[in-house]
DNA sequence: ATTACTTTGTGAACAATTTCACAAGCCCCG
DNA sequence: CGGGGCTTGTGAAATTGTTCACAAAGTAAT
């Protein structure tokens, strides 16, 4: 299949989430235009990024809801529960392993590992925090999809390491790092200080 | 001036982060191309994207690494002290509120708001916790730059709304929903379900 | 069944962004 | 001071992403 812009993927989760709201107002069909004046595109952006995968519509009446919902979850892979891991056990951490989103959208926080010997042994929720040396003898079991990797940015490319052997193929990293990982690897940044110079960056250069 | 691309803003802020990982190494200069391979990009778009706001490097020498440190943090408006409000007392507000990161690169959280009767009065750290009506009326005093707006979903474009009210310019968004505010308000989303639905659909379509 | 109206799907035009490629500038060394 | 070796800065080309515009296909009403 055509490569998909990651522009695009962030857009088609965009229309699920309306998607979800609207099938929960208990609205049968939706227009190309009343997804894009939700999501704050145009139409013809809403239909081009549709038929990247099929035609889901109809002419004159718009998308069945449910249906373009169901379709949106399975191009985006959310049909199966995906097995997460989290990489450091510091606020950020634990801040995550207690986001009810997770689960919600069908992400299974399995296990928390650190390498700081104090918080090995402690419990969060229903989880033991872990030493990381134990993460790829663990990942054999447990088939970690994704791994979430919120570690001080000095280890963190030693943790990468250690999760690219465990084979886990996906990472979203809230280190404030670049990630240096294999191809086959896919590598996700939330990283916060970038988006508030950003915001900087705009609030100094307005016109 | 010419519109600077977001996708440029970004790669100024990682650039800056290995300029000054370099300083500390004590290194003075630095070509485009290692700055790529930091980036992971190429130098061609280095160079292009330092060239849009001057020509900052020396032929058959590279970058001198502060001048070029000083110079983005220029760029970018890391000079001042910007002024930033929490909207939102829960999880991700408290998380937020307490990481060091803000402190460290210029951003001074001053304000945190919350709707809820139960929330308000709450002492953290230094800052109590204060009902969002007050909200305008602080930011006529306090004159906040940035609000960081991590409320729940269904309240957030109320609370939107009195952000903009308040004249806040710039907004750090992470509810899960599209804010829709005035041409003059700036806002970064930070939504860490679509992150990991991009995961998903990139570990569902591997080739 | 015909007409009027709506909305999709999609080539083609356009715009934005990235990459190429090379002249020009600077350092170093002999 | 001249030549060799680097590295920048930047038009031009290539690529990628977005918007336009319209035929085709559907609905609804008469």
């Amino acid at each position: 299949m055509k490569r998909i812009a990651e522009s695009t993927v962030r857009r088609l989760s965009l229309y699920l989430s309306f998607l979800e709201d609207t099938e929960r107002q208990g609205l049968k069909t939706i227009s190309s235009d009343d997804l894009a004046q939700l999501g704050g595109t145009t139409s013809a952006q809403v239909r081009k990024d549709l038929s990247l995968f099929g035609s889901f519509g109809k002419r004159g009446l718009g998308y069945a809801v449910p249906e373009l919902s169901e379709k949106l979850r399975e191009i985006l892979g959310l049909g199966k529960q995906w097995k997460v891991c989290i990489i450091g056990a510091g606020k950020i951490g634990a801040a995550l392993a207690r986001y009810r989103g997770f689960a919600e959208r069908g992400f299974h926080v399995a296990g928390v590992y650190d390498s700081d010997e104090g918080k090995i042994g402690k419990r969060w929720e229903s989880l033991t925090v872990r030493p990381i040396s134990e993460l790829e003898k663990d990942a054999a079991k447990l088939d970690y999809d994704i791994a979430v990797v919120a570690t001080p940015a000095d280890n963190t490319p030693a943790v990468v390491k250690q999760v690219v052997r465990a084979g886990i193929k996906a990472i979203l990293n809230f280190a404030p790092v670049q990630l240096s990982v294999p191809a086959d690897v896919t590598v996700r940044n939330v990283n916060m200080a970038m988006e508030l110079e950003g915001l900087s960056f705009a609030l100094t250069n307005r016109d």
